[in-house]
DNA sequence: CACTGGAAAATGCCGC
DNA sequence: GCGGCATTTTCCAGTG
């Protein structure tokens, strides 16, 4: 198999090994996540609100992320002027 | 026509039919969305914080829902413990 | 407020809510689209297949539209007239 | 902190620790899913398809496991061990 | 076992 | 023209 057809065959199935090989382990660690939650829902945590809790963290953290970008972008428009530059 | 399955194929047309003008409407306000940006582009803003400006505000929005969200469900917990119940 | 920073803050402020009353609208039209699956679906119709359905009528017409462009095209490069070419 | 209401929270922040460190993990992996993609993508290959094709494998790969628990079931019913019935 | 809500994937859009 | 990003759509697990 030294053909270009041959060797895009191997490229191909290289990068699909890869690729389910990715996911698989992607897939474990969700079973993971969900154990968890299960063992927090055996110790008698209310499971929605854990999820509540953490979705409230990641969106604190992405609202930080963006403040932290629009205070990036406020400097760069600063001296470029921001509004309207009239004349 | 008065077969079941032609019933079932008028109302099947109709149903498609008005999704069809509803996603058309929808496009509709798209591309006005997308005019308002140009022209506020025309007029000399930025384009790029305007968005972000629009985005920060519905995040602002929606932390405000989930807050609500929480504090029912806070509410809720109340009296039936949200921790672990010990004994 | 007459100074230029006051005019452009306003200006914001217009384009702002006339995007975010747009943006509500959209909002509107898609919980429209989403009743009316649920209705179809209450009449029994397979909202999947329903899904299927628009998405490939939508491509259909995007493929003649193509076309429809495509055909104008050759007229124009053909010197016709928008019409039909009596002789 | 040795209150129960304590104990908990502790317990409580240990689950939300553990649930973030997968979900980082996890985050990590879909990244280097994307990776491959794009380096797929660099060696020439259509990413569409390539999404398409890992999706049927992944479904085979259902029907197949589907099928075999269809087997192991039949097995079961009819009184067989597991492994081969020697007799 | 159907429904709802939330995560993941896919599509389309914008700027470079 | 492509890569990154936002939006949208699709899928799936949990729940009643």
């Amino acid at each position: 198999m030294s053909d270009p057809v041959g060797v895009a065959a191997d490229q191909l199935k290289a990068f699909v090994g890869r690729i389910e090989a990715l996911e698989e382990e992607k897939q474990t660690i969700a079973n993971d996540i969900k154990d968890v939650y299960a063992e927090a829902k055996a110790n008698g945590f209310d499971v929605k609100i854990l999820r509540l809790v953490i979705s409230a963290r990641r969106q604190d953290k992405s609202e930080r992320d963006e403040m932290e970008a629009m205070f990036d972008l406020y400097c760069q428009a600063l001296g470029m002027g921001f509004g309207p530059v009239k004349g």
